[in-house]
DNA sequence: TCGTTAACGGTTCTTCAGTTCCATTACGAT
DNA sequence: ATCGTAATGGAACTGAAGAACCGTTAACGA
């Protein structure tokens, strides 16, 4: 259904998104007060069992606004992960490789056993099994998380604590994994415990060598040497 | 669920589930073709934009029939994981803890990797979120898996490779979390290098101690000594 | 083999998530 | 300050998920 092309000055892209060409006042004031309440409500039930119309109402939105803008729940849920990859939280900083770990995996467990911060988790990561889009955001969200704790490992490499070629990112992502395992696989208890073992393992593995970055001449199993420590003697 | 105290000839408890009374031939025949498809249809689409109808088309059934059974599709799936759970899949057994643990690791690499099933468990996962049931069922599946491969580990500790309070459950679990933290939330590929990374990982720390069940008398941060090797000086 | 009735399946009905329509508001360029 | 229109919000509409109804089929005890 194009215009009629003659005397087009502007060529109407009518595929245009809401929000896009006055994103000032109102606008922003909408999109704070949805995300918030997409927050509240994905918290309070889970991804499913949850209308936009809810959103709306919490938010003190016409429900037209958020089906215009956002249109599905997965869109909603995206343009929350990427909000929440901007709002970026100090990171510690001790100088001690194990003390920095155990900061960052208390941190993790005190989000996710949070009632509202964990199931809200819970949500984010079940909406993004379900659409593509969903899944880049909170794959980036990630990674911004990620790339704000690894210089701590960085420094530990720069300290001649871990070997050279470890992978500062997967230390760190170790770290998370065991507690997001709890939160949605086993459902074991998150507490403190779990977040010093998760500490601890990923620097015991670190320091072994289990995060190196395979070599250039790495084709089969290349046996590691461990810089400290002979723990490279498990195999 | 006592028969009826005579003289109630009834007594009829309608909250009889269906399924119960008849559970041979017909029924049996259903619930298998019925788990077989939501299956199907679960790592087809994920756990939203999915109908009950749709799964009843595929089984060959009548949507009634999945409704009354089952009503929600978080029950389905929640069936389909008690179902799952009792379907185990034969352990290797190496008589090293490493290999062990990397076969461990490469089953559920090519698990998460494989298109079906990884597609699959994210959506399982995803409806455990919504539903206390689903979770537990989803709780239980891997404490199952997880109860299977515990053993190798228990073997690596009587030949002394392990320290004695090391907790099985626990080092098995710390191989499979972070393939799933990449399946679920980092979205970094699942490739073999993974897999080894984290049955390595899992190895070392186990080694270092970092999974020894906290002592009777283990108020703070009790000092660990790694039994072999030098790994217990990160900190 | 037979009878009872649990369980199934097709049809119809109801409800509500999501869309469309249009009047109103207020952003932002001039 | 003024104006054009992007963006919003209420109301009416629609399609499909899921419940209700009831006749049919087959499990299972005798």
């Amino acid at each position: 259904m194009a215009l009629e092309p003659r005397y087009d000055p502007v060529m109407t892209d009518d595929t245009q998104e809401p929000g896009t060409v006055r994103p000032g006042g109102r606008t922003a004031r909408t999109r704070t007060a949805v995300l918030r309440a997409a927050g509240d409500a994905l918290a309070e039930h889970g991804i499913d069992h949850l209308d936009l119309a809810d959103v709306a109402r919490r938010a003190g939105v016409g429900k037209t606004t958020v089906y215009r803008r956002w249109g599905t729940l997965t869109n909603l849920v995206a343009d929350l992960l990427a909000d929440m990859a901007e709002q970026s939280l100090p990171r510690t900083e001790t100088g001690r490789l194990l003390d920095d770990l155990l900061a960052n995996a208390r941190l993790v467990r005190r989000t996710l056993a949070d009632p509202r911060q964990g199931a809200l988790f819970k949500a984010m990561i079940a909406a993004a099994t379900c659409d593509p889009n969903t899944a880049d955001a909170l794959h980036h969200f990630y990674a911004v998380r990620i790339d704000e704790w690894a210089p701590c490992v960085q420094q530990a490499i720069d300290r001649g604590e871990l070997p050279g070629d470890t992978d500062p990112h997967e230390v760190i992502r170790a770290v998370s994994a065991p507690l997001y395992y709890r939160l949605l696989n086993s459902g074991e208890p998150l507490d403190d415990a779990a977040a010093e073992r998760a500490a601890r393992a990923a620097a015991y593995a670190a320091e072994a060598g289990a995060y190196r970055r395979p070599g250039p001449g790495a084709g089969t199993v290349t046996r590691i040497g461990s810089p400290s420590g002979t723990a490279g003697q498990v195999p």
